[in-house]
DNA sequence: CGCGTTCTTGACTGCTTTCAAAGATGGTGG
DNA sequence: CCACCATCTTTGAAAGCAGTCAAGAACGCG
């Protein structure tokens, strides 16, 4: 029916979070024993729904998946991507609704977060994480508002390829990419045909290669002067 | 040199923030007392910069400011609006750094954000409002990505209808718009010639004025069906 | 009243979309 | 192991929304 996951490859939440603010050993605990408990959401289903009670919030183990927003004309844009090792939906206020639906881009698996307890160092993770979701909001916003197609595409992949290297290291210039070029258009605010026309063009201009679910980064100094990129850094050292 | 602030009309920080979670006496007079100390900023000018250590939050007075980024070409992308009574700049991390500059659109007044105790009313009106910043950024996304020249006008002017109704009652159909087309370009993602043209047709069409700063929405139901509107909740009541 | 900023307008260009259909690809069942 | 089917990718031609460039009109402030 679509694509699996990418080759199971190691994600770390724990790595993750542990990167943002030092946890410690109880924390650490708490991460791992969370995950055992695991949901899995098949590619293409809601894994919840815009303006439902948030009762918690969730580690994404595996798989990719995306907040989006479906207009009534059947307009879609997706909103944020979520990636392995990243959390889904952390709020602070009580009784929130979710802001937007998030689905299943792949088939994914989950677990709840734990909960963190005040002025530990898990929940400054949390905080920092949250921080560099909104950072890539901005990002998003920036991408859409002023950008060519030709730029979106490069854009997105070089954060992608840096939300991806703080949960796999290792990863560099290779790493899954398992969106279809429809899922593309619709987060890059484009068409698909447009998107399959840009891809070839960034493949002719050697700067990279996107295909069969991963994307080869050939040219990440050309790449990163394209966009102006640099790293996202969202707290003092 | 520019447009000034609107008719001073009475934004109250307090009410709007007393409106997302109940706040005791306590935390009133601190609102209060917070707005003894006022700072300024002239229209155009920097209220903080990118990557800069964030100290404190802010409420904005008086006047509109946005997040903006700018390209080393030139371009710039207004990421978010900031309206009067509204906060700017909430962080739950320690040592966070500013993840996008703020300017002011208008002369602009502000004041810190008082601090809020663990647990309080104020600490759950600060993250309802946090919830709100992120679904307007959602919503700027789905425009940005999605809609035409034409939907995104009314769209955002609806988003800003509702926001400005939350901390100045009374303000219905007509209220302040006190920004260029030029700053209006930047924000929705298009040229300031186009900006003109559509917002010739909106009036064209019997849907609203915009001039001299403000707004006059004459077709709401209109408006509203064009663009899909729902109003914002992120709580449960 | 004069100057700078903002708003309007026109003609032309072009990036992106639309519509349609033909190729690839990958998983499934016979 | 191969045929079949659904999904995804690729291509072509034509149309359209939005951008560019340039210049004149209107507006607001000092």
């Amino acid at each position: 029916m679509s694509r699996q996951s990418p080759a199971p490859f190691e994600t770390r939440p724990a790595a993750r979070l542990g990167q943002l603010a030092p946890l410690d050993a109880d924390e650490l605990q708490a991460l791992s024993e969370a995950q055992g408990k695991r949901y899995r959401v098949a590619a293409h289903h809601e894994i919840f729904e815009e303006g439902r009670p948030v009762d918690s919030s969730f580690l994404l183990l595996s798989g990719w998946a995306c907040r989006s927003r479906i207009f009534s004309d059947g307009r879609r844009q997706i909103l944020s991507l979520l990636l392995p090792g990243e959390l889904i939906g952390i709020c602070r206020q009580t009784r929130p609704l979710a802001a937007t639906g998030a689905v299943a881009l792949t088939d994914v698996s989950l677990c709840h977060a734990p909960a963190p307890c005040d002025k530990g160092g898990l929940a400054e993770a949390y905080a920092r994480s949250g921080a560099l979701e909104e950072f890539y909001l901005f990002r998003q916003i920036a991408r859409l508002g002023r950008m060519s197609a030709y730029e979106r595409i490069a854009d997105l992949l070089l954060e992608v390829r840096e939300r991806i290297a703080m949960v796999a290291l290792g990863v560099e210039d290779n790493f899954p990419f398992p969106m279809t070029q429809e899922a593309l258009a619709d987060l890059l605010g484009l068409t698909s045909v447009h998107v399959n026309r840009t891809l070839q063009a960034l493949r002719r201009d050697g700067l990279l290669e996107l295909r069969g679910g991963s994307v080869h980064i050939l040219d990440l100094r050309r790449l990163t002067d394209l966009v102006e990129h640099r790293d996202a850094i969202v707290c003092e050292a």
